[in-house]
DNA sequence: TACGCCATGTTTTTT
DNA sequence: ACATGGCGTA
């Protein structure tokens, strides 16, 4: 095949060896998503494979959406058919469709990780135990943990080594806990993440004829990052695989990142017991990233103590050291990266979206947005609070949600007095003792309230119910548009909002349009053949708005933490806020292995890069709104010095006194600013309005008039020219002149107004 | 039951 | 700095 042609040697084996099991051992740019989708372009195009046995596995959607692209370019349309997703989204349609077998409804609820920890917290509660001792983070985790490991609850509570590390410390209930949670679950008709794959592998345990059929499917099976696999998912594959023997993983070691999720670099090790015929290859030439890159990030993660044998290596350009730039202040952080970045788009002739801003936390942000705004850089943040994490949004979904699943209870309580029925916290509890203590469906209880409730709150549910069944007429004959915005309108939900005049109502009302707006897409959408509204919601959870975000769709600079950056490359990259405490994070310096996995994560950022790194690290932060002195991270440390450039141009000079006057002051201006308008009850008539939120954080809320430099997520820069608001109405109609042209917008809540 | 004010904890990363 | 939860009042 053509394709082959530009492949080296280990990369070609990678291809073609498609039978038995594989293991390719890929190091950081070494072109393992090539090898990948042209493996998988390989059987369907030279071997006939029926794209229909093909079983790809990604950790992200990003990733899943990336590799089906790129094997669409070879295969065409075939790409269609395969079985690509992640571990999550893969697994959850195979148990919709097994769903009986466990005793799960087919339209069972995913609940997210909020649903998950808010139910703990309620189980906690109810058990009266110490909220503070049992944090539901603290829990969750721990069950998660169990999960992943496929501990059930009754393994849980009879295993010595739990029971006495529980005991140690001083959580003896955690058990009982784990178990009323899952029962809750499951009486809730609901999967949190975890159960995704712990059900699965139940299924596939319990189910001979159904893991019968799915081996006989799945002729060919591939795991992509498999580093950053948990034994639970690893099962899954490995019972899928057994009978064709045709499975081959792609991971490296040294990118595992992903430990605190319970990936397991054993998983490798195993793999190689498991399967002792098993052909191992590696990719070990680098071809995205210079010499002095390579060689910087090698030369960390040799302090790394369990490695695989492999040796990185590349042939590109020595190109520049890797650059440290010092600042005395997280703001004047971003003031340097943000000049670096307009100077190296100049002289280097690069665009916004060549380069990438890596930090540790989602929260350091803030520093660098404000810093590249004042420079006029576009830029655009991936992750952080996701457009379906909102408050507004994740009320609808819940209504939604509760109108497919009535036993939801998660969702329920959400709704149940949203908006006010008058039915408070003790009627709520009520209800659901009278559930749990007669072991009685949710709905089944609800639909016989007067047993349980005096008159007035009995008929406040009664309404409710009367409500949710109308809900179910349109879902079973409308479909997921028509009933979706039938349900925003009957719930109330909208004209909540609508009634609120505040800034941030009017941007939630804007947010919820643009959930059914996307419900309308999916239902126009000629992918989507099923169109009700029990399709649009099975995945919702599984997604992030993230994974709408194509790093080369447009001209931004790219911001993100390390984490969602891998498998993305850019020419220049900046991590920022290198200090000991914030990366290494203070919460991974407890154990050897948690430390090694920072490394790792430093070895991830480092290898993003393809000419240019520059570390920056600031002497004091700003942390709960305290400034908190810092000290240089260990990991600059570790580079050779041979690799390491300091970068006296772009230091810092200022003296650590003069950091309290200028920047900081204009900042906590500009929040006062901010906090009136946001408080501002009512739009005033006229030309008053506010921009924020679905892209932006409230912090930016001010007035928007003409004159005023402001920005769009899709449009770019521009300048408001004319703005006609009517208030009454809630339209603002915005004249916004993008280059010279004039374009009209019907909607300002996108529009971000730039400092002068 | 609803609402307002005050106290408290939170920030590690993601499906 | 911000969101959540508790507590008191209407």
């Amino acid at each position: 095949m053509d394709y082959l042609a530009h492949l080296n040697p280990p990369q070609r084996e990678g291809v073609e060896n498609l039978e038995g099991p594989t293991m390719i051992i890929a190091g950081a740019g070494s072109g393992k998503t090539r090898v990948l989708t042209y493996r998988i372009a390989h059987l369907i195009r030279s071997k006939d494979v029926d794209p229909f046995k093909i079983l790809a596995l990604t950790f992200t959607n990003k990733a899943a959406k990336e590799m089906r692209e790129r094997i669409e370019k070879v295969v065409g349309t075939d790409a269609r058919n395969l079985w690509m997703g992640t571990f999550h989204s893969v697994f959850s349609r195979i148990l919709r469709a097994e769903s009986d077998k466990l005793g799960y409804p087919s339209n069972f609820t995913i609940y997210d990780t909020d649903d998950s920890k808010s139910l703990i917290k309620n189980i906690v509660r109810e058990m009266g135990l110490d909220e503070k001792l049992y944090k539901a983070n603290v829990v969750y985790n721990r069950i998660s943990g169990a999960k992943n490991n496929l501990i059930s609850w009754q393994n849980y509570i009879s295993n010595p080594v739990y029971i006495s590390d529980d005991e140690q410390a001083q959580k003896p209930k955690m058990g009982a806990i784990y178990k009323e949670y899952v029962q809750r679950c499951f009486r809730a008709g609901a999967m949190d993440f975890d159960d995704l794959l712990f059900n699965t592998n139940i299924l596939f345990r319990d189910h001979l004829d159904v893991l019968n059929k799915y081996q006989q499917r799945f002729q060919y099976v591939m795991i992509d990052e498999f580093q950053d696999t948990n034994i639970s998912q690893y099962l899954i594959t490995k019972r899928l695989a057994s009978v064709h023997q045709n499975i081959c993983v792609v991971g490296d070691d040294a990118q595992s990142i992903y430990a605190f999720r319970g990936a397991n670099i054993q998983n490798i090790l195993n793999f190689e017991k498991d399967y002792p015929d098993l052909s191992v290859i590696k990719l070990e030439q680098n071809y995205r990233s210079t010499q002095n890159i390579v060689n910087a990030a090698n030369s960390v993660i040799v302090k790394n103590s369990a490695q695989l044998k492999k040796s990185v290596w590349t042939e590109n350009d020595h190109g520049e050291k890797v650059h440290l730039i010092k600042a005395t202040s997280d703001n004047e952080e971003g003031r340097l990266v943000a000049s670096s970045i307009f100077e190296d788009r100049s002289n280097k002739k690069l665009e916004n979206k060549d380069f990438a801003i890596l930090y540790r936390t989602n929260s350091q942000s803030r520093s660098m947005e404000e810093a590249l705004r004042k420079m006029n850089i576009p830029y655009r943040i991936f992750g952080g609070l996701s457009f379906y994490q909102r408050r507004e949004i994740k009320d609808l979904l819940a209504y939604l949600r509760f109108t497919i699943n009535q036993n939801d209870e998660q969702s329920f309580r959400r709704i149940i007095n949203l908006p006010k029925r008058g039915i408070g916290g003790t009627s709520v509890d009520k209800i659901m003792v009278a559930a749990f203590e007669n072991e009685r469906p949710l709905w089944d209880v609800l639909n016989n309230i007067q047993n349980f409730l005096p008159g007035r709150a009995a008929n406040a549910v009664q309404n409710f119910v009367t409500l949710i069944k109308s809900f179910r007429i349109k879902l079973e004959r409308e479909d997921a548009f028509e009933t979706a915005s039938f349900i925003a309108k009957q719930s109330g939900l909208l004209k909540e909002l609508y009634d609120d005049k505040t800034i941030e109502g009017l941007n939630r009302y804007e947010n919820v349009q643009e959930l059914l707006n996307a419900i309308k897409e999916f239902v126009d959408s000629t992918e989507s053949e099923d169109k009700s509204l029990e399709a649009f919601i099975a995945d919702v959870a599984l997604l992030t708005d993230a994974d709408n975000q194509d790093p080369n769709d447009t001209n931004y600079v790219n911001m993100m933490t390390i984490h969602s950056a891998k498998g993305l490359e850019f020419k220049h990259v900046y991590i920022v806020g290198m200090e000991e405490d914030l990366f290494p994070s203070q919460m991974m310096l407890n154990s050897r292995a948690d430390l090694e996995e920072e490394r790792r994560l430093f070895y991830v950022a480092l290898t993003r890069a393809m000419e240019k790194v520059t570390l920056t690290y600031a002497l004091s932060r700003y942390r709960f709104g305290r400034l908190k002195s810092c000290e240089p991270s260990r990991f600059i440390e570790e580079i050779d010095p041979e690799f390491l450039k300091v970068d006296r141009k772009f230091n810092s000079s200022e003296p650590m006194g003069s950091m309290n006057n200028g920047s900081s002051n204009s900042l906590y201006a500009r929040n006062l600013v901010a906090k009136r308008k946001a408080t501002t009850p009512k739009v005033p008539p006229g030309k008053k309005l506010h921009t924020p939120s679905a892209d932006f954080k409230p912090s930016d809320t001010r007035s928007l008039d003409t004159g005023m430099r402001v920005e769009h997520p899709k449009f770019g820069f521009g300048k408001v020219v004319k703005m006609d608001v009517d208030g009454a109405n809630r339209k603002a109609t915005i004249e916004f002149e993008l280059f010279g042209e004039k374009t009209l917008l019907l909607t300002f809540a996108k529009l971000r107004i730039l400092e002068d």
